[in-house]
Parts: structure tokens; C-alpha cells; sequence
DNA sequence: GGTGCTAGGTTGTATATACAATAAGAGCGA
DNA sequence: TCGCTCTTATTGTATATACAACCTAGCACC
């Protein structure tokens, strides 16, 4: 539990970058503002400007900075393109609108894999993975199907929690966040039983959110959760950084 | 139609990805194969390393690639959905998957608001609204139904825009890059007409993306963008930011 | 047969250098 | 004042080089 902020990054493109967030993060480099040019970070820095010169593009790339060819790189607001589906704790959302959040849990065990699922977790057929499948509900109305496969090398208490008390999302985090994330949104069809828990109708659209995550070790944990469509959708809202004048070259 | 295809980019790091791009479109280089060393692409493309690991270094962030060092450079399956918030261009997104992107314009017209549409759009009932409706289709296969409404103080001359050449998304993004946007992702059945030009069964799930943007002077476009469900759906992956691990949120 | 070490191949990072492309401002002249 | 050119600052791309980190396969050794 790294309660200390400020691990350094192995690498030194990685140090300028994290040199920019804290600086970007302290006030200051406030939004819009000019950041010092190549050549004065790689003397900051110690760094070459073609190190610099990545990281700065990195952090272009995804959205932090933008930058404009001869005149220099500013501060974008940071963009969260991740607020859509970065957090995605059903308890969190339902209780943020002030609303009754309640867990029924189904099924919490463990069992052996097939071929297939065991391959997703990097093990052999037959492999032991958790396994859990919960309903969630809003003000007494079923929002959410959470169908969950955990890696017992990520969590081994994970059969023994009460996820009545706790999500399983919040567990997970709480016991290391993950180093990568995929998220995929279908519109799929539930099928007789995800239809009776869930208590639609055959015809209703749901939203299937599939979400894996992997950590340094690997794979960790694999979730569907199954959203009536009519009773929940997926939302974000957020203001883009722009500079102040002149309009920015589309895209960087 | 697409002849933004057949056009080089004009940058060697972009040619190498194009080049991989192309291989990879025509099979040479099927899913999960080893694509040739950066050694090899050096000789074969006469770049020098640099620029090529600097190409599939990208594309392996756009996650095409999937690089494991010791090992090789392997192909990742390109599956069909759109990066979440990022992107959101169809054109893009199906020609980066070296796929054929078609368009057809059902309509483009002006239209008098009704009460509702007009207030999104902060005028009165019966003001003058652009609309278009499109149909986007991947190799032939529609994927998206395109439905927009747009301001005619925002881009006045949207209705003279030929857009099986350039997509609703760019024309409007290089009049001004949006200051506020808003997703709402619904899962939801189509009407029989929208069944009707997305050639899908009645009981086809949809995934509907309501698309909002604001600029400084108001409200911009409005934008419903319906994709199949077996066809079509949402992604995202990405490595969340260092500091982000066990952050708490700013107490200091 | 197993174990450990080594060599070779591949990707990852860092640097120095060179030149190109773009934008803003200084200076100058009509 | 207007318009033009030149200079300067800044970012963008390309290359050569060096070394580090990592994986695999093969081989020697016990």
C-alpha cells in the first residue's frame, strides 16, 4: 500500500511526464497555460531532448497536452475519457443519486475451468478460478447482473467476503489496482435466467459491460455485468482544454 | 469513395504502419501471427530502427500490436468497435482496420424545430434546424445509422457538403473543435425503419450512442448514432497513469 | 534425467546529431 | 500604415549508436 504519493518511475521519459503531472497537479501549470519548451526541460531535467520530446508527445497523445509546432506545448484539461467506465462501481453510482443500493449474491464459489476460460487467466484446463454472480438493485429495482471470474492467485480470501457489505469492485481495487484494463459494451439479449433475475421482459435490450484487468503478475479478474436498457445507461459529459486562441490543429 | 485510402502518408513512421496496416488487411499477416522483427522491417522498408520501433511502438499503444520483449512483435485481433470516447469517427475506425468504409446519405435537409428540439437548441419553436441521415457501412455491411441535427449558426454550410467523401465528424470537428461534449450510451430495439436501413431482424439489439456538443456561443449538434448489436460494439483499453495507484484524492 | 549457464535474438530506453516545418515577431522599405 | 523578408524559437522527423532487459534454446555438467 504505497501510501507515499511519489514512487519514481523506472524510466526517465516517465520521470518528465510525472514531473509535469505533479507540477500540472500543485497549480503550477494550470490549465491552458505554456509549458516550458525541450530544450528548457532537458536542461531541468538532465534529460536528452529526444527523451523529453517522447514523453511530451505521450502525454499529447493521450490528451494531457497540446502542443502546436513552432510555438510551443500547453496544458489540456485533463480528459476524462476513462470517467465513462473507469470507475464503474454500481454502489457508488446508486448512492451518488441518493438512491437505495442493495446486493443479492447468488453464487460465490469456486470451481474448475475449461480450456478456454482457463486459457484467459493463463492456466491450465481444470484450473481452479473463483467465481460469483450478483444481483444489484436500485430502490428495490434489479439494475444490474454482475457475473465475475477472479484469479485465486489475485484474491485467495475472495470466496470467504461478504459482498452484501461490500462490492466485489471495491474489494478488488482495495487489494491492488489493476495495471491494465479492457472494457467492450455490447447490446445483447438476456438469456431465460439473466431475464428472471433481472425480472425484464424477453424482448428488453440490455447493456453488457465486459471488463477484464490485468496486473503485473497477470491476469486478474473477468466481469460481465448485464444492465436492463431500459433502466440504466452509460453517460459522460466533459469539457475538452482548448488554447486560447486560434483553433487547435484537430487532433495531435 | 475511399480514395483516403490509397493516399500515402507522408511520414516514414506513418508509411511503416501503413505498410503493416496493408498486410495485415490482406491477410499476409493474419491475427495472432509474428510479424517480421525490426531488424527485418529496417532492411525491408530502409529505416532505421528508431523509426521503426517507433511505429509499432504506436501501434501497439493503439493496441494492433501486442509486443513482448525477447520475444516478437504479434498481430491482435482487430475487433469491430470504436475506442470509447476517443475517436468516435467511423470512417477512421473502419479504415484502421484496413476495412472498407462506405456512406449513404438518405437525407440533408433543413427542417423547422419542434418545441423540444428548438429548446436544445436554445431557439424558439419553429426555428430552422439542419438534419442529416446516414448510413455507414463497414465492407459492405451496414454498422451504423448516423441521425444528426446541427445548428446552422454553428456550420452554415452543412447542407452543401458532399459527405460520402468526408464524414459528418470531420467537416463538422475542423469548423471548431467542440468545448463540451456529452455520451449517453442506451441499449435499445431499433424502429422498423432504422431495421430497415441496418438490414437487422426486429429483435436485434442496438447499442445508441446520444452524442451532444456545445461550443462557446451554445449548443452545436445533437447527434443519434444507432449500431447493430451483433455487428457493433464499444472499447476501451488502456494502462491506467502511475499516480493514479492508490491515490487519495488530494488531502495534502 | 534434471539443473544451471550461456549465447543469440528481440524489444526497450537513452543520447547526440541533423535537418525540416511552422509560427510569431523584428526590422525594413515603399 | 501596409506589406514584405529575415530571424529566431519551437516542435517534428529521421538516423546512428550504445547499452539494458528479457526470452528461448541449446549445451555442459552433475
Amino acid at each position: 500500500m504505497n501510501h507515499l504519493a511519489a514512487e519514481k518511475p523506472q524510466h526517465l521519459y516517465e520521470r518528465v511526464k510525472q514531473y509535469l503531472l505533479d507540477r500540472m497537479a500543485s497549480g503550477q501549470l494550470p490549465d491552458g497555460s505554456r509549458i516550458p519548451s525541450e530544450y528548457e526541460l532537458m536542461e531541468t531535467l538532465g534529460a536528452s531532448r529526444m527523451t523529453v520530446h517522447r514523453a511530451l508527445r505521450e502525454m499529447s497523445a493521450e490528451g494531457l497536452l497540446h502542443r502546436v509546432q513552432g510555438v510551443g506545448t500547453f496544458v489540456r484539461k485533463a480528459e476524462p475519457r476513462s470517467a465513462l467506465l473507469e470507475i464503474f462501481d454500481i454502489s457508488e453510482d446508486i448512492l451518488r443519486r441518493g438512491h437505495l443500493h442493495q446486493s443479492r449474491v447468488l453464487r460465490l464459489e469456486a470451481f474448475a475451468a475449461d480450456r478456454d476460460l482457463a486459457a484467459q487467466f493463463s492456466r491450465r484446463a481444470g484450473a481452479k478460478i473463483f467465481y460469483s454472480l450478483i444481483v444489484h438493485a436500485e430502490n428495490n429495482l434489479p439494475v444490474q447482473l454482475e457475473e465475475r471470474f477472479v484469479s485465486p492467485r489475485f484474491a485467495p480470501d475472495y470466496l470467504k467476503q461478504d459482498f452484501t457489505l461490500q462490492t466485489t469492485n471495491r474489494y478488488l481495487q482495495n487489494i491492488a489496482a489493476p495495471s491494465e484494463v479492457e472494457h467492450i459494451v455490447h447490446a445483447v439479449t438476456a438469456d431465460a435466467q439473466a431475464q428472471a433475475y433481472l425480472e425484464i421482459s424477453p424482448a428488453e435490450p440490455c447493456l453488457l459491460v465486459e471488463r477484464r484487468t490485468w496486473t503485473e503478475a497477470g491476469p486478474a479478474t473477468r466481469s460481465r455485468l448485464l444492465h436492463p436498457g431500459h433502466r440504466y445507461s452509460l453517460g459522460s459529459r466533459y469539457q475538452p482544454a482548448q488554447p486560447r486562441r486560434g483553433q487547435m490543429p484537430s487532433r495531435d
